[in-house]
DNA sequence: ATTGTTTACTAAATCGCTTTTCCAGAGATT
DNA sequence: AATCTCTGGAAAAGCGATTTAGTAAACAAT
């Protein structure tokens, strides 16, 4: 055959060129999509030039794997398996390989994502629905998710479903639509029992085949009431997190449970719910207008996330109410600001980003072993950071208004 | 032809189970990722049962155009034109087409997005680099680039290159290897010139064939100064944003520009610049006290961004400084929690959302219409919002410190 | 009766890759 | 000499769509 001959003349071509660069590393068995997989090696990031030829060209006609096979006298069928180091190509001598992968360098072949994603079902992609991307919360789980995810090959997408139960359904499913390996829902109720896996951030939904990441809501509880008690308030206001945020029912029993433990009673006069989708402090603000004129005397006020303390403070001030000297004031989360609002904010950490990590991370152990038993559970512990908002309780334990009994 | 017979046959059975709900509707010629374009029409979100039966089996075995095809005796061609509403299928009865929408309907069939993106060689999806998901103003950005994206049908990845050259280079190749449609740049310097549409959110470079989504630094510059001037303040301060951030040079320039303008001259030891990419006020804590170090007089300070304002306050304060009585603040973006400090940050708003929409909106036109002709730059106005942090300048126009000249 | 024109579809060629199956030749073994 | 086992690779069947270039049948017009 005229291969044969063509490969003779090719190994001595080979020789001439065979310059000691490797192919770019490629993961066991998808190269797509890892980093560093590909590097221009010295394209200085500041000349224009260089990047616009560079992509200039390679857009104008991305190699194909049949071309390339061609261009090596090889069938596409080898040079596939070669490049996605199949145990099949284990019979190719070292020579054929490298000669394959120095072509493949040289005309910067990259396999077509979704000719392979077609054959292979697999997308390497992932979606995260949440709430809001521009809500603090969702945004710190995402940074954590995003980091896993991309250092593992995959991408994401992202949609916000702002409270919309139609979103909360559709998205799901224009994900799966789109071939998703997996789903992370942050935040928000989850109810469906798709065909992929799926990952739950503060989800508290038994749903079989889904993994919940959770905080240790008894844990924050204690360490929140525990330090207040300890200050000596007994008379404490709640702001509970809105109706549709998915913590805000087991953060609430488990604040009722140890309140219960410490001896302390819950003045159901003393309990506000934060009402809106609003990510700002706007919702603390007036929940504790309302605390406020509701004429009910409290000296320590427990917020259910930072945001809505901030606003809970503001309310305070304008009732002439010190903080914390009148008013001890205890946050949620530790959002990057609650160190450096006036007074600093004491606040329950919740270890956002790791939980995101965390996600992802289990996550694509159930993508890529899918025999693998799943814990339906994984919990992190909250921590308490003391700082300025917090102080003994006022004399007497009351700011103002009637005693009670 | 047993065909013509077995159509006989099903135009029969057509009449029979002819229901009057339509095919969902479906963009002009991409049905695929369109908002409820398949919405089940009464699943009660609330019910787990019906999503897991749902998807349960849609998911067991999702139709294929070719089945689908088959159970209607059509060819595959037929049905894929009429579902995608070519004008080819123009002179195909409404009748067929009806039995056509109506199995697609009844099967649940949606098109394999990998197969028709490979044929068709556009992903409907874009890719979102940010230098930070979790930081504030991306955040926001990205809320308004979804906002559009979304409702268009498309999707996007995000990539966050923490400020690291490679990965400013490396992501946008990753994203081209995932055939992006398009890219958006958030807050990150671009050179590379694409053989995809690019849109910047901040980008101040002049790459040809990208458009800049940018403040009118200049109006921001006056309203800020003169607020400033007008409070009688002469010995202004200033934090620089870091030397990666895009809008630092821009912003600065017409700072000088404007100052120069009013009479004000700016004294260099009074002008430090953010260092470190934490997105927390650490680092405008960290600038405070070195303009405090300094030993310079200044009435007031305007910062690069809420956040390093909000350090900037805190170190002020420990240094016994009252604000706005000792020193009057600036912020810049105009963040959530900005109206809730304590005192309530006076700041020049930037439209992050709209910035965001806009970029989403451009790109995508310059997707759809790859002919229309393109303007590098799209400006977006400011807009002052005077709170508790600006007073006028005390008498002497200085704290404290040698008094100048 | 022949020639157009519609009408209503279909065949078949991709898109670019993966992967199983097969196969020819070389060397080793019986 | 016949059989086996490696080696080194190729063929081909998809994956699930889109889309161009037809084509048979029906009808109309000349």
């Amino acid at each position: 055959m005229s291969i044969a001959e063509k490969k003779a003349e090719n190994k001595v071509e080979k020789k001439a060129e065979n310059k000691p660069d490797r192919y770019p590393r490629l993961p066991p068995r998808f190269p797509c999509a890892r980093l560093r997989s590909v590097t221009t090696k010295k394209s200085k990031p500041g000349s224009a030039k260089s990047g616009s030829d560079a992509t200039g060209h390679a857009a104008r006609k991305p190699m194909s794997l049949k071309k390339l096979a061609e261009h090596l006298d090889l069938s596409p069928a080898t040079v596939s398996l070669v490049i996605n180091r199949s145990s099949v190509a284990d019979s190719i001598p070292q020579d054929t390989k490298d000669r394959i992968f120095a072509a493949a360098r040289k005309f910067k072949y990259r396999p077509n994502f979704f000719a392979r994603s077609l054959r292979t079902q697999r997308s390497f992609t992932i979606g995260v629905i949440v709430p809001e991307v521009s809500d603090g919360y969702s945004a710190s789980v995402m940074s954590g998710v995003e980091d896993y995810l991309l250092q593992e090959g995959y991408f994401y997408f992202v949609a916000s479903h702002r409270h919309r139960a139609d979103l909360i359904d559709e998205y799901p499913r224009m994900f799966l639509e789109r071939s998703v390996d997996g789903l992370i829902a942050v935040d928000t109720p989850w109810h469906l029992n798709l065909s992929v896996p799926v990952v739950t951030v503060s989800g508290h939904n038994d749903v079989k085949g889904v993994t919940n990441i959770v905080l240790n809501h008894q844990r924050a509880a204690e360490l929140a009431l525990k330090h207040l008690f300890h200050l000596g308030h007994r008379q404490i206001a709640f702001i509970k997190g809105q109706e549709f945020s998915s913590d805000t029912e087991v953060r609430w029993s488990n604040i009722e449970r140890v309140a219960e433990h410490l001896g302390l009673t819950i003045d159901p006069r003393l309990v506000t719910q934060l009402e809106g989708d609003s990510p700002s402090p706007q919702l603390g603000y007036m929940a504790t207008k309302m605390l406020l004129a509701s004429g009910e005397a409290f000296s320590a006020l427990f917020s259910f996330n930072d945001i809505s303390a901030m606003g809970a403070i503001r309310a305070l001030r304008e009732a002439s109410l010190h903080v914390p000297e009148d008013v001890s004031v205890v946050g949620f989360d530790d959002i990057q600001s609650a160190a450096f609002q006036n007074p600093a904010l004491t606040t329950v950490r919740q270890p956002l980003r790791e939980m995101g990590r965390a996600a992802a991370e289990i996550l694509l152990k159930r993508i890529n072993r899918p025999g693998s038993e799943l814990h339906d559970k994984h919990t992190v512990e909250p921590q308490l950071v003391i700082r300025e908002t917090t102080g003994p309780a006022p004399n007497g334990r009351r700011v103002k208004g009637k005693q009670r009994r």
